[in-house]
RNA sequence: GCCACUGUAGCUCAGUCGGCAGAGCGGCUGAUUCGUAAUCAGCAGGUCGGGGGUUCAAGUCCCUCCAGUGGCUCCA
């Protein structure tokens, strides 16, 4: 029933509630659900994010919005950053705030101001805290552009964004307490109690957006949980992922190490080797069952080679350079080139495809020195690469068959991944058609493959769009694993050809592919999944055999014998350290697989069986716990 | 490469105002023969990241180079 003055707001429980006109929404969310209202910070009209200052004045569906929803916690972090921003102005007189806008983690806020130093940051923090404490409010302002132009007038950036606006657009200014204004769309939690839970995470410089001459950016970083609790919990949390990094963990484990004077280079440890020689058997099981064939390359090739292939003009910046007896060669930053040369060297025939070249080649790239990250980001590696000549009929077939290798290959590590569908670039080789067909090919694809996927413009390689795989690291920051590249260009500038069986000759399509990407960052990325646990089948060690005194020693070694011929990787710990000690030793080293022999071992002929992370030990025959191990590590478990 | 920060024993860290370089763990040696996350004792181990400067005197102050960390840019 309508009133004059009223209107009819929906509600998500689907309740109607008619208000007077003008009525704010939070005032009516409060109507509908006194209990909750206190976690209300902000509410949707019609689905869009709006205060709850603001009047609803037409029949609208309202719902609330709190930290749980990403939009909430989104409109958390945003205010946060204006927090940070009023405070930094505070702080450091002069400064320009330019945005801030709320991201995956938390926010930042980039500031037009001299470089900070930690007092700086210090006196932010506790002008943060004030903050908090007095519960400032958020007010909007509605503003005409002209006004807006003349509170901004002395700070460039905000005039940019004025420019940019379109022309009708409405433009808004929120005031943090009185004193500080900020260009913004909105919207805001109530008041700065809401941000009891303000953490700045760093700060750094960042190279601005805009034109080059503008000057560097100081970025702060930070987190924001509407309470200190909640901000706590996120520290113990991040703590914990710490403990897991791999640059930590590697070297303490004897897997790998990183040497001051070889930087970007990693050393592989004898306990490391013994990973890379089991993920590389995994993956040439995959090339057995899919008809792969294996080569391999030289690892530099003459300049004129990487002329015909495009990296010389356009992944230069990016690769070792050596002249030698005046002729320049490039050490190789991919396996492509001699894959092509490979596919050229003899005339091809259609019933040799599709040829699939898979190569485990050592690469070089020259990353940035300031770029370097322990294993996910090194100046050499190794990718279990492979490519694949194909017909164009062939392209949709071999590309599911990739993707579902991908999808069982990343569940045997339980790695969640997303993918990344990345389009031409600009400057890239070949035809715009080319590419779109090749795009909408790999975009039908992701639909059918059902995993998460978004789409970078204009990330593709310079040769081909590409399917990437990501997977984050402990900290949450996304690394790219495998790819899956679809190219008509570097076949066609190689002038690769085959006779089909219409006898004409045809140019192939090359799928270049790898499905963990290189060993060095899909591992690092990996042990702080599993947080240094290798699964059995990864462990350098899988079986340490512990006799309890040296009158057990002779039956420890009989038995180790017994579990090397079964192929488990066995040691014995025979140590004149207490059992408790070495068992400490064992679980730091992080053995799946503890066996203890004692006096009544030997008489009965059992073993007790401490399983890597749990406490106590059972009792088992040794042909029992032979067979268990090895059917674990066969079928490459996750768990012990 | 850019900005900020950090660098003391193999590891984690202490070292005051510029005044003799330390601890725990780990390593080595010896004793101990032990039942599922640390037995005891002794010993060795340092160009205080490298180089330069200031000073009667530098781990400590200044400059510079190297490496690392967090971001930025770039990329598996």
């Amino acid at each position: 029933m309508s009133t004059p003055g009223q209107v009819d707001v929906a509600l998500p429980d689907g309740q109607h509630l008619w208000v007077p006109a003008g009525t704010a929404a939070g005032e009516i969310l409060r109507r509908w659900n006194p209990k909750d209202a206190g976690k209300y910070l902000a509410a949707t009209v019609d689905g869009r994010p709006t205060d709850l200052e603001r009047p609803v004045d037409r029949p609208s569906k309202l719902a609330p919005l709190t930290f749980e929803d990403r939009a909430g916690r989104d409109i958390v972090q945003h205010s946060a950053a204006h927090l940070v921003a009023k405070a930094l102005t505070e702080v450091v007189p002069g400064a320009r705030p330019t945005h801030g806008p709320p991201t995956d983690e938390g926010f930042y806020y980039d500031f037009d101001v001299r470089p900070l130093t930690s007092e700086d940051l210090d006196r932010i923090r506790s002008s943060v805290r004030m903050s908090v404490e007095a519960r400032e409010p958020f007010h909007r302002k509605d503003v005409s552009r002209a006004e807006a132009e003349s509170m901004f007038a002395s700070n460039p950036h905000k005039l940019r964004y004025l420019a940019a606006a379109k022309p009708g657009e409405s433009v808004s200014v929120y005031y943090t307490g009185d004193r500080f204004v900020d260009l913004c769309r909105g919207p805001h939690v109530p008041d700065t109690g809401w941000l009891e839970g303000t953490y700045i995470l760093g700060h750094s410089a960042v190279i601005s957006e805009t034109s080059p001459g503008t000057p560097t950016l100081q970025r702060v970083r930070g987190v924001a949980f509407p309470t200190r609790h909640q901000l706590d919990e996120y520290l113990k949390l991040r703590k914990e992922a710490e403990a897991r990094d791999h640059r930590i963990l590697g070297p303490r484990l004897g897997l790998f190490a990183f040497l001051e004077e070889i930087p970007g280079f990693p050393v592989w440890l004898p306990n490391g080797m013994i990973v890379v020689h089991e993920l590389e058997q995994f993956a040439r099981e995959g090339l057995q069952r899919d008809g792969y064939v294996e080569v391999r390359t030289p690892l530099m090739f003459p300049q004129t080679v990487f002329e015909e292939s495009g990296h010389w003009e356009h992944y230069r910046e990016n690769m070792f350079v050596s002249t030698i007896e005046g002729r320049t060669f490039g050490w190789k930053p991919m396996n492509c080139p001699g894959a092509m040369l490979i596919f050229r060297s003899r005339a091809r025939s259609y019933r040799e495809l599709p040829l699939r070249l898979a190569e485990f080649a050592p690469l070089h790239r020259l990353e940035a020195s300031g770029t370097l990250h322990g294993l996910t980001r090194v100046r050499e590696l190794v990718q279990d690469d492979a490519h694949l000549f194909v017909a164009e009929e062939d392209v949709v077939p071999e590309m599911r068959k990739l993707l579902e290798w991908v999808r069982e290959a990343y569940a045997i590590f339980r790695l969640e991944y997303t993918y990344e569908l990345s389009t031409r670039p600009t400057g890239s080789l070949g035809d715009e058609e080319g590419w779109e067909r090749a795009e909408s090919t790999l975009e039908m694809l992701l639909k059918e493959s059902g995993v998460p996927y978004r789409v970078s413009p204009g990330e593709g390689a310079f040769y081909a769009p590409k399917i990437d795989i990501h997977v984050r690291d402990s900290l949450g920051r996304p690394w790219q694993t495998g790819t899956i590249q679809l190219d008509s260009q570097m076949p066609r500038r190689f002038r690769l050809e085959y006779q089909g069986a219409d006898g004409q000759m045809h140019t192939p399509i090359v799928i270049h592919r790898t499905i963990l990407g290189t060993w060095e960052r899909f591992f690092g990325v990996f042990l702080e999944h599993c947080a240094g646990c290798l699964p059995p089948w990864l462990a350098p060690v899988q079986v340490r055999i512990f006799p309890v005194t040296e009158a057990q020693a002779a039956a420890a070694q009989g038995y180790a014998h017994e579990l090397s011929r079964e192929g488990l990787r066995t040691e014995v710990s025979d140590t004149s350290e207490t059992l408790p000690k070495r068992i400490r030793s064992a679980e730091i080293e992080r053995i799946p697989y503890m066996v203890v022999i004692g006096e009544k071992e030997v008489a009965d002929g059992s073993v007790s069986v401490r399983t890597r992370g749990e406490k106590g030990a059972r009792s088992r025959s040794r042909a029992e716990f032979a067979a268990h191990a090895t059917e674990r590590v066969r079928t490459r478990a996750f768990e012990p």
